[in-house]
RNA sequence: GGAGGGAUGUGUGAGUGGUUGAAACAGGCGGUCUUGAAAACCGCUUUGCCCGAAAGGGCAACGGGGGUUCGAAUCCCUCUCCCUCCGCCA
């Protein structure tokens, strides 16, 4: 969310920037002036109205003590009371009116971010080692049907259609994809583990930008009844990513940045409803209603932000090079960033299987976007004052992709697939996947 | 699920209808003293919004929402959360 002020006295930049994502989006502040002038006249009015009635109300306690007549007060307060009520609804609706544009408009694109309406104009910024080209590439969901550790077919009996279940060594190599990113970030990058709930109320939905938005992308919970619309603390929802409940741990509250900026990691399960993707990546790990992922969180000081963005990235960057997987960085341009961001890196991995690049990662600056709607501060050295806080968060990385990614790049001829060096620990020594059922191998 | 207690500023914690936006203490910041530090002493120390060029003035906020009243942190209703005990339970 945009400060109020800031909009006022910048109008005409925060619609130039926002046109930059979409003409769609600057429209949304089409009716901002007017409506911000019908505020702020209806405020005035009312508070003047106020004062004038606690004038008149100390007058009244005065005179009681004085044992004096206070019939006449009595009768101007009254007629005031009326003017107040009806004067207070018609500025809280413009009130309303103005925080939901507040709240529906995204964050505004940094300056290096580059301009641009769709994804085919998102910049590669740099590219990490060859797109292997591997003779008869199967995809992932060939390579682990016929191993024996992926099943999407009893998934889609227990669960539905966009669920995996993963048996034996593949239900081993998730785990220590997981190990293997938390200790990294843990041991050699300075963040600390965290394991947070995985649902969240949506109050904290709103700090992050999901809802009120994105409400169709969320799984909720209907325990206390149907989503009202309406920020509750009470309620609750399954997590889209850990972003949400870690940057919300320090809602509503002034944290202290003076030793240095704050650095989580988390892994969770991840909950999308995908509800706008019918047909799309129906195949596979790609795009399921449940994955598990490393997610990576900072709270920084403005000036440290975009230093930290860098960091995070190559935080998460690390992780694919120690894995040997091929990838590139993508500068996502304005009109394909989120929400919530102001400049965000995409990390895309190679998949021989399909000969592409997908995204494996997602890592954003998004400023005081989140901080001011969720209120979190700090207070910088010598200042009298508190600010709001800038916070990041990135993908270090999707586990479930990242899963796929191992099995289409160290498959071999054989039908077998090569344990990454980095992953043998993890793996109990296993260095090769080879074909099993429910875990047993068979010839 | 049952019974009871509670929610106040950075923290602890007073305050049960009228200079209480809020005591006190702690913390933080500044100053005096000191070679320096500590101690002691003095001062300052919530946020949002509205009017205003500024100086300054005003409104609102004591978990959320609603009500009573000329006037609410204080009384009533309601919701949420936390704590204690009982029940249930991985």
């Amino acid at each position: 969310m945009l400060d109020l002020g800031f909009v006022r006295t910048n109008l005409a930049l925060v619609k130039e920037k926002l046109a930059l994502r979409s003409a769609e989006t600057a429209a949304l502040l089409d009716s901002f002036e007017p409506l911000d002038t019908e505020r702020r006249a209806a405020i005035t009015e009312v508070e003047t109205l106020k004062a004038q009635r606690n004038a008149l109300s100390a007058q009244f306690g005065q005179l009681k003590r004085e044992g004096k007549d206070i019939s006449e007060i009595q009768r101007q307060t009254g007629s005031l009371k009326d003017r107040i009520a009806e004067l207070e609804t018609a500025a809280n609706l413009a009130d309303e009116k103005l925080q939901t544009i507040l709240q529906t408009i995204p964050n505004l694109p940094h300056d290096s971010v580059a301009k641009g309406s769709s994804e085919d104009e998102n910049v590669v910024v740099k590219t990490w080692g060859d797109p292997v080209q591997i003779q008869d590439a199967k995809p992932h969901w060939e390579i682990g049907e016929s191993l024996g550790i992926l099943d999407f077919e009893r998934a889609a009996k227990i669960s539905g259609a966009r669920f995996v279940v993963q048996y034996g060594s593949g239900a081993r190599l998730e785990r220590a994809l997981a190990n293997f990113m938390l200790d990294l970030h843990v041991r050699e990058h300075g963040y600390v583990e965290v394991l947070p709930p995985t649902m969240v109320n949506s109050r904290s939905l709103f700090s992050t930008g999901q809802l009120p938005k994105f409400a169709e992308d969320l799984f909720h919970c209907d325990d206390k009844g149907p989503y009202t619309g309406e920020y509750q603390d009470s309620d609750h929802w399954l997590i889209p990513t850990a972003e949400v409940p870690l940057t919300n741990l320090f809602r509503d509250e002034t944290i202290d940045l003076s030793n240095g900026n704050i650095s989580f990691c988390a892994y969770t399960p991840c909950y999308r409803a995908e509800a706008g993707s019918h047909g799309r990546d129906v195949r596979g790990m790609i795009r399921q209603h449940q994955f598990q992922k490393v997610e990576l969180v900072k709270f920084t000081t403005p000036e440290t932000s975009y230093d930290e963005h860098e960091a995070l990235t190559r935080n998460a960057e690390t992780v694919l090079e120690k894995l040997g997987l091929p990838y590139r960085r993508m500068l996502l341009c304005t009109g394909d960033m989120g929400f919530s961001s102001a400049k965000t890196y995409d990390l895309e991995v190679w998949l021989p299987g399909q000969q592409t690049y997908r995204e494996i990662s997602s890592c954003s600056n998004v400023e005081s976007f989140q901080a001011r709607r969720a209120n979190i501060r700090f207070k910088p050295a010598g200042a009298s004052k508190s600010e709001y806080v800038h916070t990041l968060n990135g993908s270090g990385l999707a586990v479930g992709r990242t899963y796929l990614a191992v099995l289409e790049n160290y498959q071999q001829p054989d039908g077998s697939v090569r344990v990454p060096e980095v992953l043998v620990p993890y793996m109990g020594g296993e260095t090769v996947l080879r074909p099993q059922r429910f875990g047993k191998a068979v010839e």
